[in-house]
Parts: C-alpha cells; structure tokens; sequence
DNA sequence: TTGTAAGCGTTATCAT
DNA sequence: ATGATAACGCTTACAA
C-alpha cells in the first residue's frame, strides 16, 4: 500500500528500533536485545556484542525505558514525595535520595503534596501509573491513606524523615528522642534547671519523639519536665506564639525548641520582650537548618543528617527492588549536638 | 493449557487492563479505551461511558501510562535539570514548575546536575529514554552540550534563570540587568558615589547581565563604574575573598554584590576588617534568598520572582506541548528592590 | 457511535 | 549462542 496505516509523525523521523539495528547487524533483534542490555550481554558471543553496539551507535539507537517497561513491568523510575520543596530539610534529602538512585539507573520522579491528603492520594496514583517501581515518602502523616494506596498496588516504600510507628514499611528517621535528649542535657550542664519546651504539631513522630526525648531528659536530670507549650505547625509564626505564652507562664531560662524553624518565631518574641537571647533566656533549636549559623545569635542546635537519611532511604530501596524485602524496622540516623551562642549560663538569680 | 506461557509474576494478581474491564462492561477494549480516556470519552454515549467507567472502577483498573506512552509517543513526563537542588536559588522554581506541570497531568523528573557537563549529558540521555515530552534547564552554561542533545532528539526545551544568548531556545529569567540597576540607583541616591561590584563567575549569564547592569547605572549616574572584582562561583569563600581584595584597592563606600550567598563572605571579610556594615561601608545583594532578612544586619538585595520564574517556564513548555511553536526570546521578569539595613548613607566625609 | 485490527519497542520463553 | 514468536496494555485510523 502506498499510504501508511498509521501516521503519529511529529516531524521526527521514525525512531530507531532494535529492529534496524539487527538487519544492520545482520542478526535477530532478539539477540540484539540481549547484547545492548548490559544485563544479558554475556549471552552472545563479544563478537556479536561489538557489531551490535557499532550499529546501534551508528544508528543512533536510544532506548526505550517505556517499551522495556511495559514489557518487564519495571520502569526503573521511583516516585519521592515531600510536603514542600521549599522547606529547607527536604532539598539535601531528596537530592541524595536522587544521586543514589541516579547511581543505579533510575530516575526519580519528585512531587510536592503539600500536605493534603487528596494531592498526596491523586499524586501516589498519578506515580503508579508511571508504574514507578518504589516510592520514598517525607510526608508520612497519620491519618493518610497514602501506605494504604501503595499496599493495594504493590508499590513498595521507605518513609523518611517522620515514622509512622507499627505502620509495617521501613522508615529512615533520625533519632529524635536522642537529639532532644542532646540539647537538654547541654541546657542542664549549662546550669539550667527550668527549661521550657516548645513542641511540634500532633500526630508527626518529630514532635512526639522530640517531646519525649525532653521528658526523658528531664527525669534523667531530676528536673521538673516545665512548661511544654504544642504549637500547629513547624512555622515562625507558632514559634512567637509559644514563646510569648511561655514568658506568660512561670518563669523558666530555657526553650528548647523542637525545630528551627520555631526558634526564628522565638527569637522574635524574646526580642520583642527585651530579653537577650543566649543570656537572659537560652534557647534550642532542631534541625541546623541553613543559614541559623548566621543569624544573631547564632543558634545552638541538634543537626540531623539528611544527606545520609536520603542515601539510605534509597538504599533500603533498592535492597528491597533488588529483591531483598526489607524488613519494615526504623532506621535510626545519629543527631549531633552543635553548639553556637543562643545557650548560655542561667542569668545570675536575681531573688 | 495448564500453565501459562509466560509468568513475570512478582506475586501481584495480573493487572487488570482495558480488556478485563471491556469484558466486564460488555463492550469492546478499544470502546473502553475511549470512555477511560478524558479526551476521547466524548465520542462514546454517556450510558456506555457510565457503565465503562463503573467497571473499571469495581475491577480496580488503573491506566498504564507506559503503554500509553508507547503507543502515543508522548510520557506526559518532564524533565528537569538543577545543577543542585540544595541551593536555595533552585527549590521555589522547582516546585512551582512542578505544581503547574502535575496541573496539567504531567509529572516532572527532576535531577541534580552537580555543573558536571558529563552527567548532565548521561541525565538528558536517561530521560530522553524516557521519552520526556520536555525539559527544563537550569544548568544552562556556556559549552554545554545539553541543548544539542535536545535538539538532536527532538526534545524543547525551556532554559530558567540563566540563558544563553542566541542558543535558539526560549528562556525565563529574571530582568538582571535592571536588577542590578535599582540596586545602585539605591546607592546612589543613599549619597554614594565609589562603588565596587563584586561579580559573578565567567560564562554565567546572571554575572554578565548583572555587570552590565552595574555599569549601565554608573553611567547613569554620571560616577565611575568603580573596581569590579569577578569571582569563579557564587560561594561565600569567593565573596570574601573578593572582598578583601576590594579593601586592599582604592577606597569604596559601598559593594554591589551580584549575589547574595557572595554577601555572607562580604560580611565576614568586613567584620573581619571591623567595618561596620550598613555604616562604614554599604553592601546590597542580588536574589532575596531565603534568612538574609534574619542575617545581621538584613540585607538590602533584588528580589528575584523564582516561583513565577518555574510556573512561566512551565507554561512556555506545555503551550509548546500543545502544539504552538514557542518563539526563542527571553522572557524577563521583573525585579524588586528590597531594602533592609545593610545599605545606608556613606559616613561622613574625614578629609 | 461502536467494532476491527494493527502497531508502539522491547523482552521472555520457547525451540534450534 | 542465536532465532522465532508471542506478549506487555493501550491508542487510533478505518470500517461498519
């Protein structure tokens, strides 16, 4: 016929298959396709393996993830979900998590849910579509359906950064209780017998882990677990809001706070008070997020380590792609304690 | 026959496709395929496209974008490229063009880079494999071969924050050159009249723009374009660097920075110098980055539109997408003079 | 409006 | 070690 049948043309002159490849090389595409992927090159003969690459090259034969996909049901592409990107802990995690997962052939696919339930559901169903072979959640939240939605289509998960306890994925988190435990112990050596806490929203593992590492903290030291205020949210604003319910309530010469992004709010309300930060009133941070190390005082903090949290939560992704199922235990990341200026002694009591 | 003839099972039931649910809603696959499919469903009656829509809800059937893919030769995935997602430049873009695309129903692949011209040439490869229907480039280089693999295959491309002059593609970035402008108009007009510009690196259409910028508002102003001091990267080393370098030359009251992570190693170098920033020596900066209002003392800098910037880029991309040829101009964003406290008037003249 | 059939590019399972 | 063949799940001219 002199018409083709079907004609989807783009401009673009037809692509390339394994099929022109194997006439060019004179062999099947069958073993065309064995010697281009590097998995099965070993089943040909190097010689074959050479013509092969030489044609395809010639060619300008590219693969495609898409035909390969539908046929092995593998798109070697993973699926990372965070809240905001613009939130600073998630950029050197997601941007880990894609090294590694470069490293190893896959590509990922990233999207924000900010924090709603039905993006969140819309988006994980949009990823399995794309038949995306594993999927790494920041925003585990209770309440969501999100594992749920990933059980019923088989799609495997590592949760990172909060924990959703007896939720039977693997999760890499980093230690929480111990990192609060941190900041309180330095506040305790500096002198401090009352310490406030400013605690993270409900129902995300930081806050009560963080919580529970100042409670513990406290008994350890025999101290009095004082005022413990819950804000909504990890923003400036719930920060400055504690705070100055904090300097309503009895007297304490410490805050530790269960984020930074909180102590921004905090240092606000101090300000706003009169009170000097780092000598009237010590103050704690979590996170060492960028930058707190140039604001005035600089702010002594429990750093956690996202790099390594996204690299592993990858890792026990791959295990798991690898054929390795993972069992769903928490992995625990190492805080560490950095100390700058915004903790000092208690001031002189007055009395 | 008894056993299968082919058996990739990962222990999942065998997916439920367009055929189970033709079956099950008594019509044939390729009707099935029209009322599943938004932009066809027209072309069936609603009854059937009811019925259809019924089963394949109760089957739990869920499109398989890969053989979609195949058979249309579009992913409805995007590519993008960020040299490193860690630089706070880069994440408001990114989730900005992100929400835009998942609008629209694409999903966005988004790599780092790390400016390693190899891997970003093993990036478009792998994406191009994955038939991306586009890519946005915030790399963009002098030298690179990116936009050449694109156009080998047939990809658009959109370039973001830097562009390349004559490259042929269409580009979103900011105004730099009246950018840099308003920051020395503000100089200016605070009395100063011996400015230094600390600029960015070669290559680097944000360096350029902004240099040229300086130098368009000196003349303006009828003063000298005074000591320009270029850098080989926006860091904070090579800002201090280059600020020492401005105290060791002819005396200056004021430093137009092109950068603002340049300006926290201009702080350090002028603490170092006990200069009193703001007073002794006025600083502005370029980007409005994330805590430089938080720094002390907060920074007079440009406000760049990072977030219009993605979601501009987005849609350059998909009209493209759909069908209309985007010119290859640059679209320039308007830039907005944020004034803090780092910039006052000069000191008073000792003679 | 709906059915028919061909094909997107690759890989897995045979058989040779 | 290589060839033949049949899928993978969906879309789309074309026919009815």
């Amino acid at each position: 016929m002199p018409s083709p049948p079907d004609t989807p043309d783009r401009g673009l002159s037809p692509r390339t298959t394994i099929i022109d490849v194997a006439r060019a090389a004179g062999v099947h595409p069958s073993t065309v396709s064995r010697a281009l992927n590097p998995a099965t090159r070993g089943m040909v003969t190097d010689a074959v393996a050479e013509r092969v690459m030489a044609a395809a090259e010639r060619l300008g034969w590219r693969p495609s993830a898409l035909a390969a996909g539908l046929r092995t049901r593998r798109s070697r592409t993973i699926g990372i979900l965070v809240p905001d990107l613009v939130n600073p802990v998630f950029p050197p995690i997601v941007r880990a998590a894609e090294a590694r997962f470069a490293e190893a052939g896959y590509v990922a696919l990233v999207a924000n849910t900010d924090t709603d339930p039905l993006r969140e559901a819309l988006l994980i169903e949009r990823m399995a579509a794309h038949l995306v072979d594993g999927l790494i959640l920041a925003s585990a939240a209770q309440g969501s359906r999100a594992l749920e939605l990933c059980a019923r289509w088989g799609i495997p998960v590592v949760l990172i950064n909060r924990r959703l306890p007896a939720a039977g994925v693997p999760a890499v988190v980093n230690d929480d209780v111990l990192g609060m435990m941190l900041a309180v112990r330095h506040l305790v050596a500096l002198g401090h017998r009352r310490i406030a806490h400013i605690a993270g929203p409900p129902g995300v593992s930081t806050a009560m882990d963080r919580r529970r590492g100042f409670e513990l903290a406290a008994a350890e030291a025999g101290i009095e677990a004082g005022p413990i205020i819950a804000t909504s949210a990890y923003t400036e604003a719930a920060g400055r809001h504690a705070a100055e319910e904090v300097l309503r309530g009895p007297p304490v010469t410490a805050i530790a706070a269960a984020n930074d992004m909180l102590c921004l709010g905090v240092y606000e309300a101090l300000a706003a008070a009169g009170r000097g930060i780092g000598r009237d009133m010590s103050v704690t941070g979590f996170n060492d997020m960028p930058f707190v190390d140039r604001i005035s005082p600089p702010l002594t903090t429990v750093r956690i380590q996202h790099a390594a949290m996204g690299r592993q939560a990858a890792d026990v992704l791959l295990a798991e792609l690898g054929g390795a199922p993972q069992p769903a235990r928490d992995i625990m990341l190492e805080p560490l304690l950095v100390v700058r200026d915004s903790a000092g002694p208690p001031p002189a009591r007055v009395t």
